[in-house]
DNA sequence: CTAAACCTTCCCATCATGGTAAGGTCAAAC
DNA sequence: GTTTGACCTTACCATGATGGGAAGGTTTAG
């Protein structure tokens, strides 16, 4: 099958694959006579992977990682763990660094009176000036 | 001061400062003679306003906003306000979509046995494999 | 034969930040 | 008075994941 195809099978925008091709996530893939790239039902398989790592947050380079675990027969399933809990971690860090920002935010936004005169705390703590 | 103090009274690195200055966010700097950068005290201060702000996560034109609020003596606290919710929205929304990967993804790892055999789970999900 | 719907490669943009190169300025030490 | 070193200047390139668009080739249907 064509690109597109592949594409809507996969989930995975024509841009994006040919791009996954370019730094080698993905084997080359076949070409026809006209040069258009052909798809196996095997390829779109492994797109869809790729896809629903994505999904989970997964960086380019874990998935690298992730799709020779997926190849790799032999590999442990303690070597898969691992990198997912790295991976969760990452998500964690993350997370509470929002989280804080958020709190923060809501602190002050919470302090502010939201009417039509000047006065903000929200302001003013961003100023520098101690508020809370 | 040159801007290398600047940088180091506001905790902005110099290459910030003149991107900053260059897309308008902050007004262009005076110059000496020697085409070098002068601050003032109050450029300090601004620059310390936008540090704090992009500490909460704000974005640069979110930024650009609250820096014209900053400046205007006649705005009313809800205009700030309801950027900064706006903001907390963007900040809940983002969390979520991380908290949702790191739960799917725990309650993976959480039944992937995490030994030498090539069993997983994780993969298996990946796959397209329902697992869970 | 032509028009539409594909495909190809190549370049540019995002957002916030940093690296590096090539060169100008200044102050202090020799 | 020259050298050295710390500072500054602009300009270009890179990140990570994605998309937009141009200019052009191929295939299929009417």
């Amino acid at each position: 099958m064509q690109i597109g195809k592949a594409s809507q099978a996969s989930g995975i925008s024509a841009k994006m694959i040919r791009h996954y091709e370019s730094i080698g996530l993905i084997p080359s893939a076949d070409r026809r006579d006209s040069n258009y790239r052909d798809y196996s039902n095997d390829s779109v398989h492994q797109l869809n992977f790729v896809r629903r790592a994505l999904a989970l947050g997964f960086s380019i380079e874990e998935i690298r990682n992730l799709l020779r675990l997926w190849a790799d027969g032999k590999r442990s399933s303690a070597e898969v763990k691992a990198l997912a809990l790295g991976h969760i971690e990452d998500l964690n860090g993350r997370i509470n660094v929002l989280m804080e920002m958020r709190d923060t935010l809501a602190k002050l936004a919470n302090s502010c009176d939201g009417n039509n005169r000047p006065h903000c705390p929200i302001i003013e703590s961003l100023e520098g000036r101690p508020v809370l």
